[in-house]
DNA sequence: TTGTAGGCGTTATCAC
DNA sequence: GTGATAACGCCTACAA
């Protein structure tokens, strides 16, 4: 067992555990012989400092939390990913956690990380299900408490939190204009869960697109999904099935169109002939499919940087301002021009 | 911010800190009387207890450590995943730690969760690149430290500790023998990176499966990846210019199956026609391709929660069988009789 | 430069 | 059942 303390390291080395201490945490105040010495003897030892001590002391951890709403999804793994690169760069551990898309997850996760007193907290945050904007009480408690936070992707109408998220609107408004120009009008949308900020973003830009670009919204080619492939997969056989046949739609993610393509090619549907797709989140896979699939993207990776930064600076006492990253819409040969009704 | 200890709520209830800490962590010798006091106020002060504290008392945190070697991998997250939700269920917090395919980012992972007493780690191993066997002196330190320790999915020959993995031998077998069927007899292996056991695992079981089948193996046809999808990418592009032509190939894991994938469709190359293909891991992207494509497939669920166990097991004082999952072979219309050879 | 002496918040050990 | 008290491992005044 790993019992090795600072005080058989200081015994072992001739001196007391201040001196080890302030060795082993690079105080200056240490002479050129205890420092070789207390360095040779923890490191044969194989000392590890106990980090719950260290910080029950020093009131940090050096870590912070990242709660995401899907481990699974592409689009968060690469948030996290961006976010843990930063903060390993900054000398800062971070804590993964998975709220799968649900509050009560959430709550545990941030229930748990305030427990281990970490430094800061980066949050994709769940709104409730019957009240989206309300936040949770724990996520009240933990703005009570306090603790150094900001929202990255998804917000919150809390005006004191920093939030890091992107706007789809001129995206979408070249993605339509494009649509448009290839001659279609009757367009459906995918959408995600309500209590998601980012599924209300996207579908309000979808709308304000439409407008922008003389096309009439309409509310029956809506579909609400939840950001998951299965959802994704039962919007695509409400499409086939649907009066009005659209023939483009666009997708609120990356799942929800793997799993509404997976359907139409079981269909049949030829994408980029009978029904023209866009979708959020640039996935390997869009490239993969044949024809590949035109996106809107985020850039995921400045995000998550984004985030790293804005909490370093409420950490240090200030207020950042709230950053929005502009999304950007790429063409590919899932557009083509008007032919046939999809389900032809 | 939040300072309220345990013995603001000892104080503002009436009682002594010892009492309000039994009652707070489910301690039976307390009053009824005691026990709502204590709980009502902590509840009305919104205490939240220092796991720090608390840990350093009872050298126990609850918490176990799980380190992958790729976050973006969906293969991995879906691991996590099954591993978070089976600790969760045990009382468990669960750190994600990424490898990123580097032995340094390992050790360094490994090195904080060491330093915060993690109570046990469920690791997937890098092996050296120089030397896949030999672990790294930083896991070499997690095994003398006497940290339980589980491997799940790669291993490392030590004999001491238990691993979770899954042999591929029985469903390579089915779907090269499905092959030989459809009349292929040159079947390319675009593999995994050596330092991985599951990338060596696979190679050997589709040399053997070649051989039970009376296929011969030919070097040649096996291309070096490194399980992401550039170089599935790389290999499809060497498969294009390979003067062997194969008529079919299998591939190690789905990012290199996508990368590859990709590049034929751009190249023209008609899956299921010109190219039979499988691939290991089922992710949904395979099923959304046209033709879906045919996979070897892990149980990921099950041996996230093998691991689990395993783990607690060890934690408990014994010493658990390792345990080797079958993996399944689904074929899938990616396969196809010889027709032409690929480069046609 | 070094050592001594608390103290961080909690729980375990004793008495009562 | 409850309350003092010590101890977990580390850091940091303070004094030397």
């Amino acid at each position: 067992m790993n019992a090795v303390t600072i005080k058989d390291v200081a015994l072992a080395a001739g001196v007391s555990s201040a001196t080890a201490s302030r060795v082993l945490s690079g105080h200056p105040a240490t002479s050129a012989a205890s420092r070789e010495k207390v360095a040779a003897v923890a490191k044969e030892l194989g000392f590890v400092p106990n980090a719950q001590a260290r910080s029950l002391r020093s009131t940090k951890t050096d870590t912070i939390a990242l709660l995401i709403s899907d481990v699974r999804n592409p689009y968060f793994s690469d948030l996290a990913h961006a976010v843990e690169q930063q903060a390993h760069a900054a000398g800062m551990m971070t804590f993964i956690g998975n709220a799968n898309e649900d509050t009560e997850q959430q709550d545990q996760f941030l229930a748990a990380m305030l427990s281990r007193r970490v430094d800061g907290l980066i949050v994709v945050p769940q709104g409730l299900d019957e009240d989206a904007d309300r936040p949770s009480p724990m996520m009240q408690r933990i703005i009570a408490s306090g603790t150094p936070l900001v929202f990255v992707d998804r917000t919150l109408p809390e005006q004191r939190i920093p939030s890091i998220t992107a706007s789809s609107t001129g995206a979408l408004e070249e993605a339509i204009a494009q649509l448009k120009l290839l001659g279609h009008t009757s367009i459906a949308f995918l959408g995600g869960p309500d209590h998601a900020s980012t599924a209300r973003e996207r579908h309000s830009a979808f709308d304000s697109a439409m407008a922008a670009n003389g096309l009439s919204i309409n509310p029956a080619l809506h579909f609400a999904g939840d950001f998951r492939a299965a959802s994704g997969a039962d919007g695509a056989r409400w499409l086939l099935e649907h009066e009005l046949q659209p023939t483009a739609v666009v997708i609120a993610d990356a799942p929800m169109a793997i799993g509404a393509l997976t359907v139409w090619r079981e269909a049949g549907i030829r994408i980029g002939k009978q029904l023209s797709v866009i979708s959020f989140d640039e996935v390997d896979a869009m490239l993969m499919h044949d024809p590949p699939i035109a996106t809107i993207s985020h850039d995921l990776t400045s995000m998550g940087r984004a985030a790293v930064t804005a909490l370093q600076e409420v950490m240090a006492g200030k207020s950042p301002e709230p950053q929005e990253f502009i999304s950007r819409f790429t063409a590919r040969e899932s557009l083509a021009p008007t032919q046939a009704a999809t389900g032809a």
